[in-house]
DNA sequence: ATAATCGCCGTATTAAATTCTGTATCAATA
DNA sequence: TATTGATACAGAATTTAATACGGCGATTAT
């Protein structure tokens, strides 16, 4: 299908209301985006470019919102995520933070504002291999355990820009379900 | 983007997991499934073929379920449904069923089993119109309303195959949405 | 009646999808 | 350690689809 540049808040292209060869067309288009305007033209008894006007006016005019890949949650579950609070001996680089972000598991290490602890972002695979890895930071000379963390199990990361955060209304992808 | 021809249960094609690749691929493909392999190769650090070949294995393995198009419900909310009981003096072909079958609103008359009253589906635009024809329907010699009958809002009407409503599972069109 | 507009078709052109071939990399194996 | 096989990739070539364009018929407004 094709890739539209023109953004939706063009100076208003005509909203003409939605016929029934457009309905048709719509039902195929939500059942299976991919097809190409010649098989969809078919379908409805248009010619490809009749098809293809139709498709950019149904999108110009929001009616057709996306055109969007449906995810299946459970093929990219990702890894665990698990925010860990540790107590070490001081802040900054000392010899145990070293040994901490030795572990390829640990993402950030942060010194958290009033508090005496740390807090490190980890991933692993799966729970088994978050006990290991907590085992074997715990065992760390200097380090003791809080017994205080968060575990997440996330589907999808999608980058964040820089600054965005602050915008209003929140960014598109942000309000979007993660997978 | 392209039309896949083979089938999803293909005789297993290496489930490979997915990869820190393959998931910026997805968060691209989910925001907007119409970009060219080209621009989507640009994006996540492969040429054009290469991210073709990682979309076509993600479909085969169903980790991307669908392309679908994402509609504007209040963009295609369809006519208003209504099935109507009425009153007439008899059966089949009579002067009041041919007078009813004059409104172009009126779309079936159904004799009803076990029952001495017609069913007749009418569309409209709006309450208003509905109301209008009825009154008019209601009108006519020897009929008379037994004010029995549903409204229903329809979305995007999705022609049925016949014979298919026997079939178990449901197709996959009837399980979904009706937009 | 006549002009203007709209939606469509057929064709031509451009762009993208897809195929093909060679190569580097990694893993398992002799 | 060398070798084989498999995998993922890039680049070029080819096929296919998207897009632009011109003209036609039907409908609507003037």
């Amino acid at each position: 299908m094709d890739k539209e540049t023109d953004g939706i808040l063009q100076n208003r292209p005509a909203a003409r209301d939605v016929d029934a060869t457009d309905r048709k067309i719509l039902g195929v288009l939500v059942d299976d985006a991919t097809v190409s305007y010649a098989e969809l033209g078919d379908r409805v008894g248009l010619s490809p470019p009749a098809a293809h006007e139709r498709v950019k006016r149904l999108r110009r005019s929001g009616t057709i919102r996306n055109t969007a890949a449906i995810i299946d949650p459970k093929a990219v579950r990702k890894p665990l995520l698990a925010f860990v609070h540790i107590d070490t001996k001081g802040w900054g680089k000392t010899p145990e933070l070293m040994a901490i972000s030795e572990h390829p598991e640990v993402e950030e290490i942060h010194s958290v504002a009033g508090d005496t602890c740390m807090l490190i972002k980890v991933r692993t695979e799966d729970t088994r291999a978050l006990e290991g890895l907590l085992s074997r930071l715990y065992e760390t000379p200097g380090v003791t355990s809080t017994r205080s963390y968060v575990v997440l199990s996330t589907y999808l990361e999608r980058p964040v820009q820089p600054g965005i955060t602050t915008e209003w209304p929140a960014p598109r992808h942000m309000a979007k379900p993660l997978y």
